[in-house]
DNA sequence: CCCTGATTCGC
DNA sequence: GCGAATCAGG
């Protein structure tokens, strides 16, 4: 079999995908391609995210022989294409009402600023997982991404909780699942384990 | 070259 | 149903 897709699995995806995180990161997180990841969203149905082509109705075996058949190419004679008149200097730009989102990642910067202690607390925390010698590549750019100074917005967790469990990358490895407490990522269990006191966390986490 | 998501099609 | 291969835009 080439994938379980248990209902975790894909509560999992489907979460993640709201998020807002890109397929490549769910996949690694979930420890499957971007590919699969974004063919099991298709299957699911769940798509609308934002992608950086639009794809032209392509079909790649044109069959050499039905060629003609298919016409009415409803292509319309080009408008006549304004030059991009550079606005003078005081042109002020539109403020855009509906900004949905920039270049793909970057998810919306809203909320996340619920919890300032919180966020402190995480940057002193010992990461809840262990780390394993990563095999290179991406790990490296995953290090760096998550080194990144501030970013990260992650949308406010949805319905399951975020607390991996095992290796990141290994088969076997899967969150939490439970239900988060209001607006934190992990259940009451682990958002204990998560959130916890800079003096008191020296002995806990395993 | 890196990234992104989208689609096709053999399995 | 799955996902690698491939495509296509940034």
């Amino acid at each position: 079999m080439a994938m379980e897709w248990t209902e975790e699995t894909i509560a999992r995806l489907r979460d993640l995908w709201q998020q807002g995180l890109s397929t490549a990161e769910i996949g690694r997180q979930l420890s499957v391609t971007k590919n699969a990841v974004v063919g099991k969203a298709h299957r699911l149905g769940l798509k609308p995210r934002p992608s950086p082509i639009r794809r032209a109705a392509r079909t790649v075996t044109p069959a050499p022989g039905a060629e003609a058949a298919v016409t009415a190419p409803p292509v319309q004679p080009a408008p006549p294409k304004a030059d991009v008149a550079p606005a003078p200097a005081v042109a002020p730009p539109q403020p855009e009402p509906a900004a949905p989102v920039a270049t793909a990642e970057a998810p919306r910067p809203d909320v996340t600023a619920t919890e300032p202690p919180v966020a402190a607390a995480r940057q002193e925390e010992t990461p809840p997982e262990p780390r394993a010698p990563r095999p290179s590549a991406r790990a490296t750019r995953a290090a760096a991404a998550a080194l990144r100074p501030v970013s990260e917005p992650r949308r406010r967790s949805s319905q399951s909780c975020c607390w991996p469990l095992g290796d990141p990358g290994t088969p076997g490895f899967h969150f939490c699942g439970a239900t988060p407490l209001p607006g934190k990522p992990y259940c009451a269990e682990h958002a204990q384990l998560a959130y916890v006191k800079l003096r008191d966390r020296r002995d806990n986490v395993a």
